[in-house]
DNA sequence: CTGATTGCGTGATATCCGTCACACTGCGCC
DNA sequence: GGCGCAGTGTGACGGATATCACGCAATCAG
């Protein structure tokens, strides 16, 4: 278990330079709590314990009962489901200002998710009984809850749609690669540019195909001109292509 | 767009046999909101409309701005998305006591589904400026949403994991019998039963697949002893085996 | 420098399953 | 009764992709 502190002093034991005055943390990290009224606010101060994970830590793992909440402040965290036979899918890689572990910390029922980090992070953590009576006393941050799980429940379906609908790999893979690219803002350019952060064989646990068929559609959609690599950035060089790639399978 | 009445009296435009008192109604399908205090139940009572739609009727299209909520009080309804080639997947079949279109109501995104009635239905509508201002006044409303909508966002991981992490059309179809089995109390017996009340086809767009795999995946199951079919309720003859098929592909 | 490790590129092969095609069944209906 | 229709059963065939197998490049520790 990571080191905690209450209040806001951040320890670091593996001295990783992630110490950061909780003051910055809460203007990035807290977006989804910031707007409460001052009172509401203090009370979740009171209640957060302020944590930090190296990179690989499991923050939880699916099936365990919900200990509590988890806020976001610094790093990437992988958040994936794992069939017993060890096969996992990726749904999502949580930046900063996601609350994690939600769901299960309100519904009571296990997690249905395992997070692990893949940077040193930072995270707020609040224990599930002081959530609960948070939430209780502060109705404004229980519809903040209510914002937030609807949010997630889109991403689910969406999820859903791609993992469903699509008729082969290519088709999720332009999928990913286009909502990637709409992340940055990117989009609008003539030749949007996105970071290659993660691996071959992370992006196939993302749309549920093998390491190798991600790489040789990469190298299927390099040759067609579509795609381009320069060092660990990609360059769509054919959006509309890419995009018909998506929608026509 | 089917009869709309304010307070309890329920008119049919279309002679269907499922009128019924509001009273009744009530019991069945307000039980997420059922344990509030008065005050609350009875403001909620005086925002819904009670309205009725046949067989085949849809209340909402993914993609369509959010109007409102609808609790489901008798009937069955589909919930699907739809790739824009006609491809179809069904998300589930919402039962009675279920709030459709809650997510969306409090996001303000657009529907992320369809809703489609697969029974003459009898819902009561809220619409969603009604239901915003309830949510505000009634802090015990929103933590009973924030419930529903974890649930939800459970079921759409449920689907993420059986879309993604299966090796073959046998293994979800064995998930979703298990899962049917499991709905009735039925799987504690040795044999337990289940009616089948969907189409080969439509059981197909539950798993992702073509109607002639399901068909197919049938016959071999029956010819295996592990299913028999008695009219249109499916017995389980061999659980074991059903359920290694859903977790070995 | 050397060896180990991690990630990528690529071929050969087998298999699952989507698709097309058509026959068959039960059922309502005029 | 005969017709139309929705749902089911079944064969043939091809394509996408999982899997195994290996080589190669980059990075890093000693």
């Amino acid at each position: 278990m990571a080191n905690v502190t209450r209040g806001c002093e951040m320890l670091s034991p593996y001295g990783l330079d992630i110490i950061e005055s909780c003051l910055t943390c809460k203007m990035r990290a807290e977006r989804l709590f910031c707007d409460l009224p001052t009172g509401a606010l203090q009370s979740f101060e009171n209640i957060k314990y302020a944590t930090a994970y190296p990179k690989g830590a499991v923050l939880f793992v699916e099936g365990q009962a919900p200990r509590g909440i988890f806020v976001l402040c610094k790093g990437r965290v992988k958040l994936s489901i794992c069939a017993s036979d060890g096969k996992t899918l990726i749904l999502k890689i949580a930046e900063p200002g996601e609350v994690l572990g939600l769901s299960a910390a309100v519904s009571g029922k296990t997690y249905e998710l395992t997070a692990e980090t893949i940077d040193p992070c930072q995270v707020n953590f609040v224990k599930r009984d002081d959530f609960l009576r948070f939430l209780k006393e502060h109705s404004e941050a229980c519809f903040k809850v209510a914002e937030q799980l609807s949010e997630k429940y889109n991403v689910a379906c969406h999820e859903v749609r791609s993992l469903g609908l699509s008729h082969s790999a290519a088709e999720k893979l332009a999928k990913l690669l286009i909502e990637w690219s709409s992340r940055n803002g990117e989009s609008m350019k003539q030749e949007p540019r996105l970071k290659l952060a993660l691996t071959h064989e992370e992006i196939a646990q993302m749309i549920g195909t093998s390491r190798e068929t991600v790489t040789r559609l990469f190298a299927d959609l390099k040759k067609r001109q579509i795609l381009q690599a320069k060092g660990s950035t990609l360059v769509i060089r054919n959006k509309a292509a890419l995009r018909s790639l998506a929608t026509t399978g």
